[in-house]
DNA sequence: ACCACATACATCGTGTTACTATGTATATAG
DNA sequence: CTATATACATAGTAACACGATGTATGTGGT
């Protein structure tokens, strides 16, 4: 990630999980998107994905089928139910998390009922 | 750390950094007043606690001094001019961490200009 | 035809980080 | 006088993400 990495730390498994809510994808277009997503914020690496795609397949958070595309194999990526359960999970874990971290640090935000983007 | 370890990574210093910022502190204050500041979220171990202040003494953004009180020493650490600014630099850090996490896990906020808790 | 680059999957070894366990010592409450 | 809270500290361990590296195919340029 390009952000430094003392920060990064820990939150993989939930930004796979979100991609995968929105749509089926295969492991180089998940570094793809979540680059663009973020903004240029995260580059996730090779090093990380896959072994942390197989690990949500052992856990059965995630399914994957090969697929023909440009006639080559791609391999995607299926959010389960369980996997949806834990993406729940990570989703309020990280809400007290982030807002815990304001309270301390003093950078304070408000929610807001839907899921629009803050960026302008 | 109480939340799922796996979110907990990284924040540590931003964490101690913020709390000396606002008093001068010792070692097991830290531990009590990160517990109370963060709605209990947050339980630093002493075996985090100890080695992250001497690094952070080694990098010059910390100073310590002994203090008597209760008839017992206590070490107190000050933030150093130096330590400001990498506390700073952490916060912007965190603000660009935690919106491109919002951004993809879709859980939006608005900043606030003021420095507010966001409880009710 | 050939080369460079992007696409696409994967694993191994390494370094960082936070934790568990443990040790020391004093004050306070029962 | 014993248990608990306070208060500092370190050594060993486990988890996690990354860097390096390997394989292979499609595409664009010359």
């Amino acid at each position: 990630m390009s952000v430094d990495r003392e920060l990064m730390k820990g939150s993989t498994s939930i930004l796979i999980l979100s991609l995968l809510s929105r749509e089926d994808m295969y492991g180089y277009m998940l570094t793809q998107r979540l680059r663009q997503g973020s903004g240029d914020v995260f580059e996730m690496k090779e090093g990380t994905l896959y072994p942390m795609l197989h690990a949500l397949e052992n856990e059965g958070a995630v399914e994957s089928y090969w697929a023909e595309a440009a006639g080559r194999g791609r391999k995607y990526y299926r959010l389960t139910p369980s996997g949806r359960a834990l993406l729940e999970k990570k989703k309020e874990e990280w809400r007290v998390y982030s807002r815990a971290v304001d309270k301390i640090v003093g950078t304070a935000r408000r929610r807001l009922a839907g899921g629009e983007p803050c960026e302008g």
